[in-house]
RNA sequence: GGGCCUAUAGCUCAGCUGGUUAGAGCGCACGCCUGAUAAGCGUGAGGUCAGAAGUUCAAAUCUUCUUAGGCCCA
């Protein structure tokens, strides 16, 4: 038997319970054992940092994560679902540095590295169990007890693995890359790169941390002269605003195209004595109008033509056969200075364009900001002391090689923990050869289904084709190791890439085992520091070998989740498991994943499928993916604490539940912007699951009443509505299905909504009558069956969306009567929708019937008509073409809108004007241009010529043949009558009113009045009634007319007409302005 | 500065390969219903489709530009 309903229901309470049940029975790991040995659906789960909290988009991001791996399960897959932690990055350490007061790299140095890594290790899990909380809270199935986590030694075997994959591999020698820098050829390989630094602190700083710390200053700049070779009196003149930059000056840069003069001074000046030459952008003489007074223009040149001169050094102690020659490029503009940009190793271009140019690497400031022995005079003074910037213009001055000098306000970055100027700073840095491996990047991506799609050829594309060579490491302390030892010998080459604990047990000097045993955390530790006191003998001289001091780039950690969290390949079973989870089906993450995890993923996936021999289809480790977008509030502004508009996730738990905020993020595109507001996530509480719990409950309420069960014989019912709504499920389950395997959510959940209004205010609301009928005839059992069938159905079919009540309702409609059928919902079969089972012609017929009671509706508002008081008939006229037969559906007409007869027209009705349309899409090709002198002919056609086209004949008006497809009729209600239109039906309600109608409209209101009296005096719908009244007159006549209706409508046994003397409890009551008074009384039954 | 996305009713969003009068839900107004009832239903008002130009017989839809917002990268 069904369980009863609660009718006030709460459904944050009832998450409570459902989600008791799920831990009680073993719901989630029962998903995992029942389907072992079915096909695998692979779902790889992006691992958040855990020292901050979920926000509002982490839902979004959880509802999606978790409705394919249900919905999947359902359709007979097995899922693992496993959770993970990235554990390792800067935010950890930012976060530890800031607790710890630590400002720089020697700050963490003199705390010493091993307590300050103890401590980032505290703090990673930090926010661990509110995620947990909130990832269970919305309902998600996850394993969170076996949780992948970038920090463990299985998973940094993985990350060596990979590399030490990269390290073997090596460029052919016919790829450019290997020409250029006569480097190292392998796709791992050392390099520098040009970082954001400070050098009191002795730290690169991140993008992110430098914008922190931009300041408008006043700084001296200067326009040093460079004198060109082999001509006397010949200079190049360049601009700086970072004089200490001069002083490992080793090229000049010119813009190919911009054109350059050589100007000759007339006469002396503060730039240069007469007859001295300078070269300069032409643009650019103006603002130096001062400096060069009268001058003459010698030559003009474009700059690809100054490529390849050379000039002299500022100073003696630069002299190096390889520098100071002047190179072209396109980055150079004529936008300050003087179109010639000095070169020295301190910024992005800079290095970008010595290295290209093949010149020597020099730097004579070092990384803590003072000039070394090799800067001449200048060498142990601070780069950012403000006499070094004078003493150098002085010098420069001093022996003529300045052209000028001025104070520059412009926007520089300064330290944002100790205020220092920050300056740009070449990093040594491990490099994986990404830009060789491009093709097959773009390659690989080309087999994924990207959702939205044009992110796929957009902006990941754009990404993979603009891919330079990938920094893996940092130079910092909490993260996964390098695994790189290179011999402590500087001439000596030797360098090792380990790939696992096991082949450094077999490298390593010491004794492995015991050096990285850390007595703390009780087991073997990879991490720094202990892992920087193993050595291994150099394979080249034998000497010994140190680690390369850098931790990995957690992007790189995270990217090789689809082998780390397997511990691929050295945990003992890994292998099998990869194979059987590789590649994934699913990823859902946040679109700034583009150049975060799902370009990692995608790079080492690339390079592992190449490596190992994979298809090119299995490339990529994803196969899907949808990118989501941000949720912002509902002005459209980000969520910041700052703003105050951060919607806390447990409040629309507390408030709303599980399910409604779910479904508040599935009935939009996912990948537009969200805006969000609590308001519009209780719409989702009304509009779905009220109604599906009303619904629910007024099945289990009948069924209760009749006793009903379902059996498993049902012969199918051939009744309308019954066969229309299975339809519209079949329908439904069709469209769902087909949805979420294209990976889109938003119309699955519209059709969801689309069908839940048919149900409710189509079927259930015709049906009404069906079950509270008193016969327990086949039809009533029929309705029961069908009801049954719909809600059950649609539960199913709503699991992955909403797992909570529709758990409930499945316990309820199928496990209370059923205990072989699933313990849950979430175990049960998907079902398959019978496709024969939707009637195209029915459907289409019972849309016109319920455009003709909206139609009716609309005339009885107009008219000021109640529903309650009965018509006489309406008369329908339906568009040619549409279905004219409403049989079947007529009582169902009649009933809604309580008229006597229903006749449909013949189109050439009075009551209809035709009109003829154009119909552009056939004229438009036959016409072109004269399409509009057509139109006009079509529209003034009258009603024997449209009548003609109707019938399918073509004619003939002012020399043009019009065809049947040429025009759209339609059929319009002239003004005056009382009719009404819905979408081409058009439809007239007769509302000549009849004594008999109004007897029966007054008798109506009558029950309608003891209807409510019943549900005043609290009456079960089955209980049954003894009726008293008093009223004369035609009231009277109206209820004795209808005696035996309103009996079998209010369930009275009797009905007495009383004197109002005679009875006390009589109420007062007023129908059409007469007075009547009633009482009504329980009758018990023994 | 570059790439990508977005702009449609008061709000949140649909609108496919150009073609009838641009749709839905919410909100609002008015009304209905009441044997799902601290629910339910209907009708109505409301739009120069961000702006401009172009292609076309025809543009919310295609092209270009502009404006505003967003994300990512420099």
């Amino acid at each position: 038997m069904f369980k009863t309903v609660i009718k006030n229901i709460k459904f944050p309470e009832l998450d409570n319970k459902i989600m008791k049940f799920w831990d009680e029975n073993e719901i989630f790991l029962k998903t995992d054992q029942e389907r072992q040995g079915c096909p695998e659906f692979v779902f790889y789960d992006g691992p958040p940092g855990t020292n901050g909290v979920p926000h509002i988009g982490h839902m979004l991001q959880s509802a999606l994560k978790d409705l394919w791996p249900r919905f999947k399960t359902m359709r007979g897959y097995h899922v693992i679902r496993k959770a993970g932690w990235d554990t390792h990055g800067l935010p950890i350490e930012l976060t530890a540095e800031k607790e710890l007061k630590l400002a720089s790299k020697r700050d963490i140095q003199s705390y010493g590295e091993e307590k300050y890594i103890d401590y980032c290790r505290s703090t990673v899990f930090r926010y661990k169990e509110t995620w947990e909380k909130a990832i269970r809270r919305i309902g998600r199935f996850l394993d969170m007890d076996n949780p992948y986590m970038t920090l463990t030694n299985d998973y940094i075997q993985s990350d060596w693995y990979l590399l030490k994959l990269a390290w073997k591999k090596k460029l052919k020698p016919d790829q450019t890359e290997a020409q250029i820098n006569g480097k190292s050829p392998r796709f791992l390989y050392k390099d520098y790169r040009i970082l954001p630094y400070c050098a009191r602190c002795g730290t690169s700083l991140s993008n992110f941390e430098v914008a922190e710390g931009y300041k408008d200053v006043t700084d001296l700049t200067l326009t040093a002269k460079f004198p060109v070779a082999g001509e006397a009196n010949l200079f190049f003149a360049a601009w700086t605003t970072t004089a200490w930059t001069l002083l490992s000056n080793v090229a000049l840069a010119v813009g190919p195209d911009i054109d350059y003069v050589a100007v000759q001074l007339k006469e002396d000046t503060s730039g240069g004595k007469a007859g001295q030459k300078i070269i300069l952008a032409k643009e650019r003489l103006e603002s130096y109008q001062k400096q060069l007074s009268e001058y003459e223009i010698v030559w003009t040149k474009k700059g690809r033509d100054l490529q390849g001169m050379k000039y002299y050094p500022l100073w003696d102690w630069q002299e190096d056969k390889y520098a100071h020659r002047v190179l072209a490029d396109e980055y150079v503009t004529t936008e300050d200075g003087t179109g010639i940009v000095h070169l020295a190793l301190y910024g992005e271009d800079d290095f970008r364009l010595i290295r290209q140019g093949g010149f020597p690497l020099v730097q004579n400031v070092d990384e803590d900001g003072y000039c070394k022995d090799s800067a001449g005079q200048f060498a142990g003074r601070y780069f950012k002391d403000e006499n070094l910037d004078i003493d150098i213009l002085k010098d420069l001055h001093s022996r003529d090689l300045l052209l000028g000098k001025e104070k520059h306000e412009h926007s520089y970055p300064f330290c944002y923990r100790c205020n220092a100027a920050l300056m740009y700073f070449a990093r040594p840095g491990w490099f994986i050869r990404t830009a060789s491996y491009r093709d097959e990047m773009l390659k690989a991506n080309s087999h994924i289904n990207w959702q939205p799609g044009h992110i796929k050829e957009g902006r990941f594309g754009n990404w993979l084709e603009n891919t330079i060579d990938w920094n893996v490491t940092r130079e910092r302390y909490w993260g996964s190791p390098l695994p790189l030892w290179t011999c402590d010998d500087p001439e000596c080459q030797g360098e090792l890439c380990v790939g696992s604990l096991d082949e450094l047990r077999r490298s390593a000097i010491e004794d492995v085992d015991k050096i990285l045993f850390n007595q703390k955390i009780g087991e073997i530790d990879l991490h720094k520091p202990l892992i920087d006191r193993v050595h291994i003998p150099c394979p080249e001289c034998g000497k010994p070998m140190t680690r390369e001091n850098f931790v990995l780039d957690s992007w790189f950690n995270a990217g090789l989740m689809f082998i780390g969290q397997w511990g691929y390949p050295s945990t003992p079973g890994s292998r099998e498991i990869f194979d059987k989870q590789y590649p994934a089906d699913f990823i859902c993450e946040a679109i700034d994943q583009t150049r975060g995890w799902f370009y990692t993923l995608l790079a080492t996936s690339t390079l592992f499928g190449m490596e190992n021999g994979l298809p090119e289809d299995q490339w990529s480790c994803y196969k899907n993916v949808i990118c989501t977008e941000l949720v912002l509030d509902n002005e459209g502004l980000k969520m910041s604490k700052s703003k105050g508009n951060v919607i806390d996730p447990s409040i629309l738990f507390d408030e709303l539940g599980a399910d409604a905020t779910r479904w508040s993020f599935y009935t939009s595109n996912p990948w537009n912007v969200k805006r969000f507001s609590l308001d519009q996530a209780r719409e989702s509480v009304r509009d779905m699951l009220l109604p599906i719990w009303n619904a629910y409950s007024f099945f289990i309420t009948y069924v209760h009443v009749d006793k009903w069960t379902p059996s498993a014989e049902e012969t199918p019912s051939d009744h309308p509505l019954d066969r229309w709504i299975i339809g519209e499920l079949t329908r439904l389950n069709r469209d769902v299905t087909s949805s979420l395997e294209k990976y889109d959510v938003a119309p699955a959940a519209w059709a969801c909504t689309k069908f839940l209004d048919q149900l409710t205010n189509w079927y259930i609301r015709r049906s009404r009558r069906r079950f509270w009928k008193s016969e327990d005839d086949q039809d009533k059992q029929n309705a029961y069956a069908t009801l049954y069938r719909a809600l059950k159905d649609f539960s199913l079919l709503l699991a992955p969306f909403m797992p909570i009540i529709s758990e409930e309702i499945y316990q309820n409609l199928v496990r209370s009567i059923d205990k072989s059928a699933p313990e849950s919902v979430h175990l049960a079969k998907w079902p398959q929708p019978v496709l024969n089972e939707i009637d195209e012609e029915l459907a289409s017929r019972m849309d016109i019937a319920r455009k003709i009671v909206r139609a009716g509706r609309d005339l009885r508002q107009k008219h000021s008509v109640k529903v309650r008081q009965p018509l006489e008939d309406i008369k329908v006229v339906i568009p040619n073409g549409a279905v004219t037969n409403v049989d079947g559906l007529r009582e169902l007409i009649l009933d809604e809108l309580n008229v006597k007869d229903l006749c449909i027209l013949s189109g050439d009705d009075e009551l209809i004007q035709l009109k003829a349309k154009p119909n552009f899409r056939t004229l438009g090709p036959k016409y072109g241009k004269n399409v509009n002198h057509t139109a006009g002919i079509i529209r003034s056609l009258n009603e024997n010529q449209i009548r003609q086209l109707e019938n399918n004949f073509a004619i003939d008006v002012e020399d043009i043949q019009l065809a049947p497809e040429d025009i759209i009729i339609d059929r319009a209600a002239p003004e005056d009558v009382a009719v009404s239109e819905v979408e081409g039906v058009t439809v007239a309600l007769n509302l000549k009113l009849s004594d008999d109608l109004i007897d029966e409209g007054r008798s109506r209101e009558l029950v309608h009045l003891i209807q409510n009296m019943r549900k005043d005096a609290d009456l079960n719908v089955a209980d049954r009634i003894r009726l008293s009244y008093h009223t004369d007159g035609e009231l009277d006549r109206a209820i004795q007319s209808q005696l035996d209706w309103i009996k079998s409508e209010t369930l009275a046994t009797e009905v007495k007409k009383v004197e109002r003397s005679q009875n006390a409890d009589l109420i007062s009551q007023k129908i059409d302005g007469f007075d009547v008074y009633i009482s009504i009384e329980k009758v018990e039954t023994s």
